[in-house]
DNA sequence: CTGAATTCGGACCGAAGAAGTCGGATATTG
DNA sequence: CAATATCCGACTTCTTCGGTCCGAATTCAG
């Protein structure tokens, strides 16, 4: 329950794997598979998806590959996940699908969309960019340039 | 993908009914099933549940039935989720579990440990009682007592 | 004391989704 | 042409979720 799928995982890990070797052209999907382990092929299909999606951008053939459509910091995490697992609404009822039949009866609906938003928000405001700097353990001093990239989230139920 | 369990979403829904009722002593796990529609055996074990993790009291026999065991607003979301659906994680990596294999080679688990805090701390904020005060359409006027009840989350990632 | 109402606890099952595999087609390069 | 890739869909396997069923134990009213 509330688990983020293990392919919306590799995804992210792929993506933060391309944005930490901007030299080379292309990766191809093995050596990021690879680089984790990950199984090549499932990764395979999870990287065709992100470029359907617009953010990897492709390359077929011989020294071919993948590599970031956008510039690191422009892809959000949110991104990453709507992309692989499609619109994700913590509850079944989502806006416009038929999913649960108690939705008219239903009282606490409303309350949990506004926690939907605020979870959404969270993962819009991280991007690839935040998951390839993995050195805050100790620096956690310059609070401000934290706070703007991913500001502040106000529950307001 | 994380979506909450429809076990949980009912857990949620029964607590806010409950709340919504104090004088009544007790309610059977009948009552509250009827008056949403959920199926009666399934909503049964979840306010089994619930009683067996210390939010609900129970009370077997005629005119029998469950009641909050603490103020509704002592009673989160977060822990009405963990009661039902067990110790939850975004990831697959849960922190002693042996869920998944390529822990040591993964480098985004740590940050993304981060987020998953950062969504116990939205659901830890959010009491049944907020829920079951479902009049804000357009009383957003004072703004001072819900930021006060809900807190603001900030994400360090 | 008897019986109805109600909680309790486990076993059970079908449907759905997730994780991963396979095979083949297509494109690019050398 | 041959090697390397992406592309794409079908398929299997495994787990979880949602839900049901049944056989207790508990409590209270008459
Ligand atoms: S309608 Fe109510 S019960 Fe049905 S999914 Fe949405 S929130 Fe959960
Ligand atoms: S270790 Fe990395 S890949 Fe495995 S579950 Fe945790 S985050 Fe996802």
């Amino acid at each position: 329950m509330l688990k983020l799928t293990k392919k919306a995982d590799y995804g992210l890990m792929a993506l933060k794997y391309l944005a930490e070797h901007p030299e080379t052209p292309a990766l191809s999907a093995k050596d990021v598979a690879d680089a984790y382990g990950i199984p090549a092929q499932l990764l395979a299909k999870i990287l065709q998806l992100l470029t359907k999606n617009g953010l990897l951008r492709s390359h077929a053939g011989m020294n071919g590959g993948y590599a970031l459509a956008r510039d690191a910091r422009q892809i959000s995490a949110y991104e990453v996940i709507l992309a692989i697992d499609g619109p994700f609404f913590i509850t079944s009822c989502i806006k416009g699908a038929k999913s649960c039949e108690l939705t008219p009866s239903c009282t606490i609906k409303e309350p949990l969309a506004r926690v939907n938003d605020t979870i959404a928000g969270v993962l819009k405001s991280i991007s690839i960019q935040d998951l390839a700097e993995h050195e805050q353990p100790a620096a956690r001093a310059h609070g401000d340039r934290v706070q703007a990239a991913h500001g502040l989230v106000a529950l307001t139920l």
